[in-house]
DNA sequence: GTATTTTTAGACCAAATGTACTAATTTTTT
DNA sequence: AAAAAATTAGTACATTTGGTCTAAAAATAC
C-alpha cells in the first residue's frame, strides 16, 4: 500500500524540520508513524533514502510550478511571482537546507543533482535578465562578467534565506515568505532603468 | 598545561572542518589528540564545550583583525581589506558556519551571541554606508529601507558563502577568498557614483 | 480457493556513545 | 618535603542506533 510510504515522508520531514537531520534516528521516525522499525526499513532501507525521496517531491513541485507561473505579463512580475511561489515550496521542505551540508556531505548523488540544477538555474536567470535588457528594463553591463556575478550573488541568496531565517525570524510563514522574496527582488533594483523600475513599484 | 587545551582545540577544529560536527565523537577527538577519552572530558564536558571555546577563538581574531585595518585611506579600500581578512579568518573555522544550524540548534546562548553580533555589524555597515555617501562615493537611497535590505542581504551572504563554496568550489584557499570577496564587493557596485567607481576598479 | 508476493512485526546483535566512578600520576602550593 | 590541587587513564554501564534474520499476516495473482 502506497499509504505507508507517503505517511512516512511526511512524518519524516515534520522531524527532520523540527529536529534537524541528525538527531532524527529511522527508530523515532517509525515510532511517530506508529509502525515498526524493520518495517520502516523495509520501504526506506536508510536516512538517506528518505531524504531523496523528499528531495524528489521537491523537484516535483518545483516543476509543477513552472508549468503554471508562465502567464506573466513582463519579467519582473513573472519574477516576483515564481519566486514567491518557489520561496514557499522550499519553505516546506526547509529540512534540506538548513541541514544541507550535513546532508549532501553523505549523499554525493544529491551533491551532483545540486550542482547540475544550479547549470539550470544559472542558464535560466541569464535568459531573464537578458530579455529584461532587450526590453530596456534592465540596463546593460557596466563590465563584463557583473551580471554573472549578480546571479551568484542570488544563488547563494537563494540557498542561504531559510537557515538565516532560521536564526533571525520569528513569526507567521507568509510575512517570511514575502520577506525574503522582497529581499530577492532586490537584488535586481539598482540594475533596472527608469521603466523598469516602473514596474517593480507596481509589484511591490 | 594549556597545552593540553589548545591541542585539543586544534585536533577538534580539524575533525569538525573534514569531517561534519555531527559526525565526529569525543572519543574520536581524544583519540586523535592521544590521550584519554576521560581526559578530554575532563577539560572538555561536551561537543558543545569544544565548539564555544572555538567560537571564542574565532571572535577573538575578528576583533584583533578590526584593530589592525583602519589604516585604510578611503571607505572603498577599506571594505575591501577588511571583508578579505575577515573572510580569510572565517574560513579557518569555517566548520562554524558549515554546521550552523546543527551547532545554533542544541547551543542557545551561542545563538544569542549570533544574534546580537549581527546587531553591531549591521550598524557598522550602516555607518560605513552613510559615510560612503556623505563622502559623494555611494548614490543616496531611491526609497526608504533600501541600504537596509541591501545590508540584510550582505548578512546572509555572509553567512552563506563558506556553505554555498564547499558545494560549487575547489581549488586553492586563496583562489576561493578573493572569488567571494570579490563577490561580496559587487554587492555594492550598482550603488556606487562614477567617483564611488574608480576607486572600486583600482582595488579590484 | 490456493499459491505467490508484498508488507509487517519481533527478536537479536554488534558497535558507538555519553556518562559516571575510581585510582594513579603530575603539578602546584605551602 | 609534605599536602593539596589539577591532570590523566582505566573501567564499566546503560542507551541508542543501524542492521540482519525469521516468521507471521495481508494483499494480490492465478
Amino acid at each position: 500500500m502506497k499509504k505507508t510510504k507517503e505517511s512516512l515522508l511526511k512524518v519524516a520531514q515534520r522531524l527532520f524540520t523540527k529536529q534537524g537531520v541528525a538527531e532524527v534516528s529511522l527508530r523515532s521516525i517509525a515510532a511517530e508513524a506508529g509502525i515498526s522499525h524493520s518495517n520502516l526499513i523495509y520501504h526506506y532501507p536508510t536516512k538517506n533514502d528518505l531524504i531523496i525521496a523528499l528531495h524528489n517531491e521537491l523537484l516535483a513541485n518545483a516543476i509543477a510550478l513552472n508549468q503554471k507561473v508562465k502567464v506573466a505579463v513582463n519579467p519582473i512580475e513573472g519574477l516576483f511571482l515564481s519566486t514567491e511561489a518557489g520561496f514557499r515550496i522550499l519553505y516546506e521542505f526547509r529540512f534540506l537546507m538548513l541541514d544541507l551540508n550535513y546532508i549532501l556531505r553523505a549523499n554525493k548523488s544529491l551533491l551532483k543533482t545540486f550542482r547540475d540544477l544550479e547549470k539550470v538555474r544559472a542558464g535560466m536567470y541569464q535568459a531573464e535578465i537578458k530579455k529584461a535588457v532587450d526590453l530596456k528594463l534592465m540596463r546593460n553591463e557596466l563590465y563584463t562578467g557583473e551580471f554573472d556575478e549578480l546571479i551568484v550573488r542570488i544563488k547563494i541568496f537563494s540557498e542561504a534565506w531559510i537557515p538565516s531565517s532560521e536564526i533571525y525570524d520569528s513569526g507567521p510563514v507568509e510575512k517570511i515568505i514575502q520577506k525574503y522574496t522582497q529581499l530577492f527582488m532586490g537584488f535586481f533594483f539598482p540594475y533596472l532603468t527608469e521603466k523598469g523600475r516602473k514596474l517593480f513599484e507596481k509589484q511591490k
